[in-house]
DNA sequence: CAGGTCGTTCGGCATGACCGAACGCAGATT
DNA sequence: AATCTGCGTTCGGTCATGCCGAACGACCTG
């Protein structure tokens, strides 16, 4: 029985969460996460605890007990005059940590500095986590120019270059059955749209040995990738070299296109013999 | 190694935590991040539940619980076969998020790079936290050895070359009273623990412009650091290069201190005007 | 085939996580 | 000046819920 006679039937009800994962998990743990999520998504000097109420879906004594909890761990941080909630150093820590124990990060990482060294672009390593680029490793360009790439996040596959290069893996069959359950959405003008496109364009990554994408994902911005494989000869994931499209001149593809290539195959060469369920991600 | 099953049979009383940390904290909370941390300071192939439980004080199901809550929203991940948690890829992202939103990190990166391309050495890039160096960038040598120097953990202030950059600029006074709260513990043969010996390479530094890590933190290890200031003057943080001293040809040190240097002041210059709330850690 | 450990599931109880209300305080607005 | 709105923080009370212990099947070891 609900006794709050004023809550006029308030649609909240924060204690049942109902939700489908359900038992065996502990709500308010959840909950904190949410949080951390929150501010990580707010603006970047961070939220007042009323936001974090109001985002959150509780009440502000809750969402400030949350938050204390967590600025406690070092999880967040408070600034100094009003009391903001920004992300914390124990994530920087927890991060640097969590990506130097990834064995794949460990190892692209000098393939990634050597190849950021002879195209002076920003580079990335991804595993091929479900057929989907997750940036695990990246080593930026030294130009002070540099747009933000951010790790751990999944990228669509069909817009960037590593994603095309891992998509060529599979037959057209795959790729068709798999886009009819995720969709081809747009993010540029040329970003491709069309199933048979998508086709011709992994065929032509095939025969290039590297894939292309040029402003399909941010207008601008050229990129190329090529994948890399383990010990079962399955595609693991794969190198992408980045930069500004006006910066490089179009005779240039082709050799920026082998270089990458040559990269990947190194962490191929070095990925012979370490087993694949430490390098894949489940 | 930890296998001692007979845990000194402690009066558990999990509940009721007791800490001096007490009241407007979620308790559950609290424990499922100390189980992160856990995690983060096991093994690298992670940990199982029992041991989990066994290190947080706690009955194997609410271990199970507070690890199944993490796992879920990606803070931990799970191996194949034995289900072991391992830390999980969000906190990779969070982690570069986190980076990334540091004002300090920004900045300083390029001027590491630059470093790093100049020297052939790692350098860092440390703010200055209750008079502490924590280090929240790095730039690896582009070589393939190299050492791991973990973000987002304070470093001791009178072994490191940035912390002895950031003591500097105290008066012996200031730096006696600190180090009476917190001790000179010694790290190596070369580590400084007399007080007077610290003041004296103080004094040298200050005359330099450029603090020396001899073998004082990690036996074969040589550093250098130099601070840099804010628009209010104040010390805000220290960049540092390191390298290993057998290396390092002795006639070296001199132009490496003043390459240093010189990255320093081009923090202190672009950290001109920017305020200081956003730049220190509290 | 015992004996030990593991991960997972379940019942039940008391605790603690949550909410609403209230307070002091700033900064606008009247 | 006075009022008002929003902020962060504190507190009382209560019901959900987080926790534990026990139990079960699976796996490995002796």
């Amino acid at each position: 029985m609900v006794s709050t006679g004023a809550a006029a039937g308030a649609p909240r009800q924060a204690g049942t969460t109902g939700d489908h994962e359900s038992r065996y998990t502990v709500a308010s743990v959840a909950r904190a996460l949410r949080l951390v999520d929150i501010v990580a998504g707010g603006p970047i000097d961070g939220l007042t605890v009323s936001e974090i109420a109001r985002s959150l879906g509780t009440s502000k004594s809750t969402a400030y007990a949350l938050a204390r909890t967590l600025a406690d761990q070092g999880y967040l941080r408070t600034t100094d005059p009003g009391p903001r909630y920004q992300l914390g150093l124990a994530l920087v820590r927890l991060g640097d940590v969590s990506a130097n124990r990834l064995p794949l990060g460990q190892l692209c990482r000098p393939v990634l500095h050597a190849l950021t060294a002879r195209t002076g672009l920003t580079t990335r390593a991804a595993v091929n986590d479900a057929l989907q680029p997750m940036f695990v490793e990246r080593v930026d360009a030294p130009g002070a120019i540099r747009f933000y790439t951010p790790l751990g996040v999944p990228e669509l596959a069909h817009v960037s270059s590593a994603g095309k290069a891992i998509l060529a893996e599979l037959t057209d069959e795959q790729v068709a059955e798999l886009i009819a359950g995720t969709g081809l959405t747009r993010r540029t003008p040329k970003t491709i749209t069309r199933l048979d496109e998508l086709l011709a364009d992994l065929a032509a990554t095939r025969r290039r040995g590297y894939a292309v994408d040029d402003e399909e994902d941010v207008e601008g911005v050229f990129c190329v990738g090529a994948a890399f494989y383990d010990h079962t000869g399955g595609c693991a994931g794969a190198i992408s070299a980045t930069g500004i499209k006006r910066d490089l001149p179009p005779r240039a593809v082709e050799d920026l296109g082998q270089a990458v290539r040559s990269a990947a195959a190194q962490v191929t060469e070095q990925l012979r013999g370490i087993p694949r369920r430490i390098i894949g991600l489940r």
